[in-house]
DNA sequence: TAGTCGACTACACGCACGTATAGGACTTCG
DNA sequence: CGAAGTCCTATACGTGCGTGTAGTCGACTA
């Protein structure tokens, strides 16, 4: 097959099979099948799905973790948003995204590290932000959608879902949505006035 | 139980349940329990699983046309990511995200629609956007990743999940980041490059 | 050569779930 | 009254999947 051990390419199918089709619709024996093995040789490392799933929650947060080091080692500011065409680190982002959705403990970690990462950046930069924290939970949020519904995106935008054109795409647009206001601070104002009165109603 | 009839019942539970749990932990059994009706009934009114599915996702899309034309008629632009707290409209938008990641062709068709009127809204708004498809198609995938993602996003803002506070601090933190820039357009510019070069290279 | 250990496979078990069928209760209409 | 149709339940069937077990193969060691 290649030079990967077993267990290693089991691995790897996993975190393709479980981020494109996320977990419950992905069974061992197609993981299995995908990673050129029989499904008792999944269970002989793993332990069962769910030791192979925290494998890999354990082995992409680490990854990301290292992605993460390494930028700041160049001195790049890493806010968790900053786009990337590194095939691995998309997959790792994608992976993450799905993993929130499908329920991960360990994701749900990671989401919180992510936001008070992207809290900590905020405040730094001194922007007069009202609320720094929830501005760093909805611009994960956000980042996750992109990554969660990249192939809608791609879709729509009438590219080849995985294709660098695509990503592109998204990653340009994404950074003039977040560079150039889209309406007047004055109509954010009129409607936060209308969510707290509602909020006064209950 | 109250005064639906089983049929809306069942409807009813599926959608939140579809919505919460997603539609492979979903069993037919759960939407029964939730509903007070016994198994067969679904098949009975449904005739199966992926019928009612198809038939939560045509109710549930033709609620949410009937909202935005509410809207329309009150005069009120509704480019999709004008936030709510009607708490109805809240479980259908956080359906349609949950359906476009369960795979559901009809709530693909919905994304695109949608992308269609953002793009035609930034248009008609005259903002010299350079690639608004892909802008509409961002945002779309933005507040669909708010809407998948609520409950992560009120956990780490330490709201309880569902609740108004929650989601009008995430509304707020996200109208912020569309009226206020996060980074001047130069940083943008650079970034731009540095992706285009990555392009160029393959 | 014999023995041990880990990698790996084949196969069977059991459960949960979607599907199918038969029949009961209640309403409607000739 | 009774026949027909509808709503609804109980129960059985088949299947796919995670899990458990037994056993083979090859490498390494003494």
């Amino acid at each position: 097959m290649n030079d990967l051990t077993a267990r290693a390419r089991i691995r790897d199918a996993a975190i393709k099979l479980f981020t494109e089709r996320g977990m419950e619709k992905t069974s061992i024996l197609d993981i299995a099948e995908e990673a050129g093995v029989s499904g008792g040789l999944i269970r002989h490392h793993f332990g069962s799905k769910d030791g192979l799933r925290e494998a890999c929650d354990t082995y992409v947060f680490d990854e990301l973790m290292k992605f993460k080091e390494e930028a700041l080692a160049k001195g790049e500011a890493d806010p968790g948003f900053v786009p990337t065409f590194d095939p691995r680190q998309l997959l790792f982002r994608r992976y993450l995204g799905r993993a929130m959705i499908d329920g991960s403990a360990a994701a749900a970690a990671q989401f919180t590290e992510i936001v008070d990462g992207t809290e900590r950046w905020f405040r730094e930069q001194g922007l007069g932000m009202p609320d720094p924290r929830a501005c760093a939970a909805a611009l994960a949020a956000m980042t996750g959608g992109m990554m969660i519904l990249q192939d809608h995106v791609a879709r729509a935008l009438g590219e080849e879902p995985g294709t660098h054109e695509a990503m592109l795409r998204m990653s340009l647009a994404a950074g003039y949505l977040f560079t150039h206001p889209l309406a007047a601070p004055e109509a954010l104002k009129k409607a936060s006035e209308s969510l707290a009165a509602y909020r006064r109603k209950g």
